[in-house]
DNA sequence: CTGTTAGCGCGTTCAT
DNA sequence: ATGAACGCGCTAACAG
């Protein structure tokens, strides 16, 4: 392996010399530089990372928990993630918690070893109780997921508006019996959609029936499963709010199969405006979430406060949801929207 | 910052001692390894992982390249590989090429640096011979793509055989005027697939037809541009092969805009066996990968070569895909398959 | 079985 | 503007 002192014996200067020119420094005569640049191109030199981190404590890697991968929502969070951490020199780790709180825990651990300089959550599977004593260890900076007691960035999507206009939507088309299908209470994300949920539901005068409520669908199987249940209901509703295009996706299909037409006997909408929304038979109405928008700026706060070496802050950052109006919910020509 | 040292002073041992016990070696005293395990959960003690791989020369990190992580496919091979490599005590760092070769060989630098123990090419933009001068410094293995001159592992799918089954599937249901249609001469798979697409033409008497190849169809999108394009031919192909399921769920979206039946007027095929597959309408017939395994078995020999500390050795691993056949290739009962 | 010592490769005072 | 020397935190000889 090529080392600085390599450089230096080559070039014949000193250490300190090579190591000002390629940190650049300001003041090396531009003829040493050359014998520098010389030397380590002709030696083929690159510095050692961990030599690097070691010394400076820092290692210019970040890392982001997401539960898993295959989901395409977080695939495309850390594709933008990625994008944006090269761009500015940080390298991305990733770690996904297979939505166990053990995992995660051992995670985190990452900060306390300093291989990481910080990390993003797009994840929250421990209390936040437990997840902020890492905070002396590294900055933390939360991505989609939120608690309103962490006091730490939080990059967030506004889940009660989304939840409330993909409802009211639902509303305007006429229905008054509403199902509401999403993966999870525990997730903050789902609790405000579900908020958001409530309050169109409210101002039509209406409130949230539990025989309605669906609280596990997370995939397509879900979908059909939950389409199933409601199937078999003596009073069943005429349309339904789910979490996610898959299990929107899933009821569809499940209706299919069973006969029953979607919009004209249920009307389905979806969230997150994956591609499968738009080419499910039919097209399937959802909420556009601007993924890429939040991965972006997750990466510039959390830089930013790698660099500025204080203590993260509490800040906010809250991005709009988009409705996006397809087929799943309109029969013939739109009424009011 | 908690070091070595302090433990080693809190326990009123040396540093050495400490280090055998956070090493486990063997010769060390029931009673003192007490006192160490004491003194380090007194202080909350981590390992500074910078300074291990600085020391052993070794970062227990390996980088897997892929295009980018939108891509379904790319994404379960990515989530795979992080959960077997955080099995065998390793971390993943995630490197997207975006189909530059430039990205490309910036994040083969890693190797250089050090900064990761061996690297998984699951994309492959530059000519083996420009990546092949990267192996001095650190054990790759490639992983679904593959060149036959690499003397390196590579863990790749029977693409022939995959694109052989496939157009064997649609022969058997009758057609004869098969269009092909794929993203990429480039791929390596891409090119094999068309070697078992051509091997199942030939054993019925047909050939190739310039006129009936697309080569850019990556995306849904492109799949409806094709469609389109089949649509307005004079002598149109009466059946598709697709390089995935995106691009077929695309033609068939085209399809029902025109009011083709699919697969009455058009037999459709996919690739990879996303979950898109399974609820398109028609469901389409594809050739299942078994992505999970080859994501494993990559992971599992890289670290094998890392550990060796020898240099890699060409090996070859493949697996199976197999033909699933569902309703976009066969218009009421099955016929022979 | 345990402690002392010497680097790993680099950046950074502190001199000059 | 440049060089000498020290130390980041850890492991691995080498002694004993």
């Amino acid at each position: 392996m090529v080392t600085i002192d390599d450089v230096a014996r080559l070039a014949g200067l000193s250490k300190s010399t090579v190591s000002r020119v390629i940190n650049n420094y300001p003041h090396v005569s531009p003829a040493k530089k050359q014998k520098v640049y010389q030397a380590m191109d002709a030696l083929g030199y690159v510095p050692n990372s961990s030599a690097r981190s070691l010394r400076n404590k820092k290692t210019q890697m970040i890392a982001v928990l997401v539960p898993r991968l295959m989901n395409p929502f977080f695939g495309q969070l850390v594709e933008s993630m990625e994008i944006e951490a090269t761009k500015n020199g940080f390298q991305l780790l990733i770690c996904q918690t297979m939505y166990s709180k053990e995992t995660e825990l051992g995670h985190l651990e990452l900060l306390k070893m300093k291989q990481v300089d910080g990390m993003i959550l797009a994840s929250l599977e421990n209390e936040w109780e437990t997840v902020s004593e890492y905070l002396p260890y590294g900055p933390l900076v939360m991505c989609n997921e939120f608690e309103d007691s962490a006091n730490i960035p939080i990059i967030k999507l506004d889940q009660i508006h989304g939840g409330y206009i993909a409802t009211k939507h639902l509303l305007r088309q006429g229905h008054r019996k509403l199902a509401y299908c999403t993966g999870g209470h525990k997730s903050m994300v789902g609790q405000h959609r579900k908020i958001g949920f409530e309050k169109a539901l409210k101002e039509h005068g209406l409130t949230f029936e539990n025989r309605y409520g669906f609280f596990s669908a997370y995939s397509i199987e879900h979908g059909i499963e939950v389409f199933k249940q409601i199937h078999q209901m003596k009073d069943p509703p005429t349309a339904v709010f789910t979490g996610s295009d898959e299990v929107a996706a899933g009821i569809i299909t499940g209706a299919k199969e069973y006969g029953v037409d979607v919009p004209g006997e249920l009307s389905v909408i979806g969230f997150d405006n994956q591609v499968i929304s738009k080419i499910m038979d039919p097209k399937i109405s959802t909420v556009e979430q601007p993924i890429e928008l939040m991965a972006q700026q997750s990466i510039q706060v959390l830089i930013e406060t790698i660099k500025s070496k204080d203590f993260p802050k509490r800040e906010r950052y809250e991005f709009p949801l988009e409705l996006i109006i397809r087929e799943s919910t309109v029969s013939g020509p739109l009424r009011a929207v």
